[in-house]
DNA sequence: AGGATAGTTTAGAACTAGTCTAAACTATTG
DNA sequence: CAATAGTTTAGACTAGTTCTAAACTATCCT
């Protein structure tokens, strides 16, 4: 996301047919000003208002999910009750550090499955997620 | 776990520090009865009422996280706000059925990762868990 | 066996993340 | 610029889970 150029977000918008509001807007410069990041609804949340940027709580959730379904960015699971929200939409996968509660992308292919299981009949494949749970040592 | 006679299940409660109660023990029973199983703790809690063994929902909780604890079950997250219990606690990894909300074990060794990227610096790998995402096709 | 103790269970309150609702607001279209 | 359709919002609500403090029970000790 960070290839993009700052002014095009209000394209990107139009482009996956969400208008742009002054909270999307916002909110996205927050999400893909820099480089990859991975916020829960609550982080976001606070880091806008503390941009000063008045957004409700039922915005940041209705806007991480549009903005997941319009392929901006992936959620991720990794913690029973809590959600993740990808800004790195590649293919990739993380790292979990659990003691900090906190995703790491784990950089280009340094995850590679050498093998894949065959999905059971009457399924296909939507999307393998590795995650490699770590902790301080 | 099905390797275990059932009349252990007694024997193994006591080896991991957990004081063999009835609750536990049916608990246990139903767990691990016949073959792998992957339940929430809503599901082990309808099934108990069902079988006619009254049991607290704060009793399903804790059980399940002590067995956990203990090594006789493994939590796997898959869906915010619901988590999962495996009775397989050896090495393996998941198929999730996304429309149904079902875990299924991937058979033996079919998935192989071919190479692991290292931990950063300071910590270590606890766990890897890969998760395929299904959808009927 | 019987009582003391420490671990366990329980109902229900409390909590947390997330969703819903319906009214107010705003971007777009003509 | 008005009409309209999409968006935002506060606050009520829900689902899943955890907490609490009182009642209960397995175990230990004599």
């Amino acid at each position: 996301m960070s290839i993009r150029p700052y002014s095009s977000l209000l394209d990107r918008l139009k482009e996956v047919g969400l208008r742009p509001t002054r909270q999307r807007l916002a909110l996205a410069r927050l999400l893909f000003a820099d480089g990859d990041r991975h916020v829960t609804a609550e982080q976001l949340h606070d880091e806008a208002l503390k941009a000063e940027i008045p957004v409700s709580l039922a915005t940041i959730y209705n806007t991480l999910h549009q903005f997941t379904k319009a392929g901006l960015l992936r959620e991720v699971v990794v913690e029973p009750g809590r959600s993740y929200f990808d800004t790195n939409t590649s293919d990739h996968h993380h790292f979990f550090h659990e003691e900090v509660g906190q995703l790491e992308d784990i950089p280009g292919e340094q995850v590679r499955l050498a093998e894949l299981p065959a999905p059971p009949s009457g399924t296909a494949i939507r999307r393998v997620d590795v995650i490699v749970r770590i902790r301080p040592s």
